[in-house]
DNA sequence: TATTTTCATTAGCTAAGCTAATTGTATAGA
DNA sequence: TCTATACAATTAGCTTAGCTAATGAAAATA
């Protein structure tokens, strides 16, 4: 049963699955007038707090100017302010609105569903499984974004 | 330590996880000349030998034009053959050519190198996670399609 | 035979990333 | 103190990878 697992095809697989995973989900939540990526900033500032540009940037593991734009979108829907920084005036920290927040949460909750309706027939011990590769992917996209 | 696992966290772990994997991974085979889209159709092609467009878009889980458009793409490098269909002359099989084999098989190593490198530190019992999830993740995603 | 369905392409749109260049502000060193 | 360097953020412009809608041609069906 425990055949020597191979590292390559591994990494294989699961580059696989987490590509197709992706697709599927894009464009579940059109009609909340929300994409992924804000979703996923909204996210960052919703559970961390308020955070500058780069810190957010950071967080998400994109570039600056990135983060910058998607900023200035969702500061124009109103989901998040700008407040300048009180010892250094060249930054800026970012925070969700009550707006943002609620449409977060409304979000994260439809966007999810989909998912979480795919895996509420699993087993607990596929469950976990899947709860443990989370971290293992996690800590794998930090090593190689150090690489 | 078998807390029950609530489905809905799960499903936002694994789904941050993937994203943050795949932008972590984005870029890493720029120098290659293929972009991820077209490793990744080189891929099916590779594993499942020729097939038509449609066939291609649904292994990938993609809408028609996109497959259109990237075979195009591979076509003008040569990565990939047209050929029509003997029996029902709308449809065009796709292969890969021995050339696009060749830098399947490059590009996959370097992409993928990342991630195996990242991964080759873990434990046989953590790679075996990795691969159970990869399954299930796979499945998830097309219950997602279909939902 | 006439209609509908299917396979594929084209045109044109959007989202989300990037690099390079620019502006303004802080800080370190001569 | 002044000057050079470094840093935060933005803007401009490019690329990739997806989508829908419209079209043409072939096949299947009523």
């Amino acid at each position: 049963m425990k055949s020597k697992p191979d590292p390559q095809a591994v990494a294989d697989h699961i580059h696989s699955a987490a590509i197709h995973l992706l697709r599927a989900l894009k464009g579940k939540d059109k009609r909340l007038g929300i994409n992924p990526a804000q979703l996923s900033a909204l996210s960052v500032l919703y559970f961390l707090g308020p955070l500058t540009i780069s810190r957010l940037a950071a967080a998400e593991g994109v570039k600056l100017p990135t983060i910058s734009r998607l900023v200035k979108d969702m500061a124009r829907g109103q989901l998040v302010m700008r407040e300048k920084a009180e010892n250094d005036a060249r930054s800026t920290y970012i925070s969700i609105t009550p707006k943002g927040k609620a449409l977060f949460e409304r979000g994260r909750v439809n966007r999810l569903m989909a998912i979480t309706t795919a895996l509420e027939n699993l087993t607990d011990e596929n469950l976990e499984t899947l709860g443990k590769a989370a971290t293992l992917m996690e800590n794998a996209a930090k090593a190689v974004r150090e690489a």
